[in-house]
DNA sequence: AGCTCTTCCTGAAAGC
DNA sequence: TGCTTTCAGGAAGAGC
């Protein structure tokens, strides 16, 4: 569910409600997606929430020094991730919990904030100050920041598919399976592309349709395909604006043809074969994918 | 370097 | 109706 325009609705509601709001103490369930689940009882509480934004995927809350605890002059990041089905809100304490919430931060004036992830992909951790820049190195340039010519630089001369490359972190943060295949449509580029076969021209394209894709999802708070909601529990808009996405057998928005699903990237990829030409190598080689066992 | 497959977990939907 | 299989917005790791 959550790729960069659901997590930045995420970080829009939280933000409106939890900077300046104090920690006061943590309550865990299950605990297996937690980097150190004792170490947020230990040294979260006293803590100030300061900031709250997005690096890609990732919620970054950054919380003031403890105030008693062990090193109290130190600034962390409580980074989370919400994996496929994870929800990060401010709930009072009487509102019903929802099935598989795991984390509660109980604030000082009584409100919750908690954490939800039915499948628990999601990964919480706390970053000391010491540790941030190691964590921001480790992910790639954000999708809405980079430069035509620091774009072109991260693509070139790679021999993977465009596809593989949009999903992976370590080259731009945030793109996941959904906006991927909706900015491959909108530059009409087919997902098996090698990226180093892509001319200035297509890199251009991609670029624009990418920063046209997620600014629009975002305006449109997310895409709600099954169950996400936003902080407040509304869900997006944007799924209606979908062009290639979950669309197979449907005609394509610009020529008409029967959108087609394959596999790329080992992801379910949509596009449409007539306006993303599929690269020449691929039509002879992958046709049926073998059925094991 | 890059690809495919597997795994983590739960639930919805499709298949029989 | 009911049981089984497949698939899902993510990502890491193994093995080739």
């Amino acid at each position: 569910m959550p790729e960069l325009p659901e997590v930045e609705t995420i970080v829009r509601g939280l933000r409106t409600v939890l900077p300046g709001h104090t920690i006061t103490s943590v309550r865990l369930g299950k605990t297996d997606f937690i980097e150190d689940p004792a170490a947020l009882g230990e040294l979260l509480p006293g803590r100030r929430i300061e900031a709250v934004d997005r690096m890609g995927k990732f919620i970054r809350l950054g919380l003031s020094a403890g105030p008693t605890a062990k090193n109290p002059e130190r600034q962390i990041d409580l980074i989370v991730h919400l994996g496929m089905t994870g929800w990060l809100g401010v709930r009072r304490p009487e509102d019903p919990v929802a099935p598989h919430t795991h984390v509660f931060f109980e604030l000082e004036d009584g409100r919750e904030l908690r954490y939800t992830d039915i499948r628990r992909f999601g990964q919480m951790r706390l970053v000391p100050c010491e540790g941030f820049d190691a964590f921001r190195e480790s992910l790639g340039m954000e999708p809405l920041e980079v430069s035509a010519s620091d774009f072109g630089k991260r693509l070139s001369g790679r021999r993977a598919r465009i596809k593989a490359l949009l999903l992976d972190q370590s080259v731009f943060r945030g793109i996941g399976n959904i906006y991927a295949d909706e900015s491959l449509w909108q530059a009409r580029i087919h997902p098996a592309r090698l990226a180093a076969r892509l001319n200035s021209a297509e890199l251009g394209r991609l670029r624009q349709a990418i920063r046209r894709v997620l600014l629009r999802a975002i305006e449109d708070r997310g895409s709600s395909i099954s169950n996400f909601v936003d902080a407040e529990g509304q869900p997006g808009e944007y799924q209606q604006r979908h062009r290639a996405y979950g669309r197979e057998g449907k005609p394509c928005f610009r020529c008409g043809t029967k959108i087609r699903r394959a596999i790329v990237a080992g992801r379910s990829s949509y596009f449409c074969p007539r306006c993303q030409r599929a690269p020449r190598k691929l039509r002879s080689i992958r046709r049926q994918s073998p059925k094991r066992k």
